[in-house]
DNA sequence: GTCTATAGACGGATAGAC
DNA sequence: GTCTATCCGTCTATAGAC
């Protein structure tokens, strides 16, 4: 992360991106930045205009790193095994979601640069899932009355409030708790299987 | 809000209430809350120790005002269709969840007084969701093979997240939806209703 | 109770030497 | 490119008059 092999501009990003993951960035001042970057203070206004403009870059990476891989939802299986795959992707909730935390910090919120990558990083996630939803209507493992679009909202919401349920109780059993309950709804639509109670 | 008729400690809790939750903790100073309270500096500190003190008088305020309702949960009609009607009940997304945006604010989350008050919150309002849908199950509205506990927890958080998917946005409607496609799982496992598409 | 004045530290950014 | 010195404003709290 502070990896000395790095330049300093990347280690002003990746300090940076750490922090607002931890503190948010109304929480983080450049001061902090230099410290864990280990960098110093003329740098970061080298290459940066300003904390602003580092943490557009940040953000950038952080999207990146967060919502990079699609492997899990485009790999192998059933439509439907691949959603509960995904679903049950280990995620550390009391950490709390690097992307949709920076939804909560108002001075990211009004800002176009950033609010725009948090809003296209959710963007291309829900279309991910929307499209293996439809496969999965498609190839008839849940009912056509289905809506894929919706659903893939649902999918995203259940897992971001799952973060926010975790951090209220400084644990991971409700957000794990949530899928959980989610998954329950899936298999109980689901029509290649029989249910496990009578209906 | 910020009424005359009020005494300059509830004005000063009204605006500190409304400050956390547009700003969050970090990102409000004790001025702005003079500010908006309409109060001057001496006014505050004879009141309270400081702005710790005075937040968590404000957090417990919002947690009141925004999880003191039951009637929705509590009302008439059959459980599920008092499920319906809460999560149906109408949410102003972009503003974001007073209660849960505390939870991505360091300085609360790290608190054990305000942190402690957004659990408990949690808590309460998670008991309500399972004793209806356990309610629902019993009276055979929902499959038994549904866990109440689970579940409570999934709502909740589709709530949760859609209020992140809402100001990630900046639109209401990914929130509308994602309760769209919990309540169209909801649908399709209920048992007292022939299901409108073919299983 | 409420006010103004003040304190000490930190925020974010700039200047200019090397 | 990186460093130190410096600036002005704000943050949180205290002091003390009224």
């Amino acid at each position: 992360m502070s990896d000395d092999s790095k330049s300093s501009r990347d280690r002003l990003v990746d300090a940076m991106e750490s922090l607002l993951w931890e503190r948010g960035y109304a929480d983080t001042s450049p001061k902090d930045v230099l410290k864990r970057a280990q960098v110093g203070q003329g740098s970061m206004y080298h290459f940066f205009s300003g904390k602003h403009e580092l943490a557009v870059e940040a953000i950038r990476q952080n999207v990146r790193r967060a919502f990079g891989g699609h492997e899990l939802l485009e790999g192998t299986g059933s439509p439907m095994d691949r959603v509960e795959r995904c679903l049950r992707y280990p995620r550390q909730g009391v950490r709390g979601c690097r992307v949709g935390r920076m939804t909560q910090d108002p001075q990211v919120f009004d800002d176009p640069d950033m609010i725009g990558l948090i809003a296209g990083a959710f963007e291309g996630q829900l279309s991910l899932w929307e499209k293996v939803i439809r496969q999965a209507v498609d190839a008839r493992e849940l009912p056509a009355g289905i809506n894929p679009s919706d659903l893939a909202r649902t999918i995203s919401a259940v897992i971001q409030g799952g973060y926010v349920l975790a951090r209220a109780a400084h644990a991971q059993e409700p957000m794990d708790r949530a899928i959980e309950g989610l998954i329950g709804l899936l298999e109980a639509v689901r029509i290649d299987r029989v249910p496990d109670f009578p209906r």
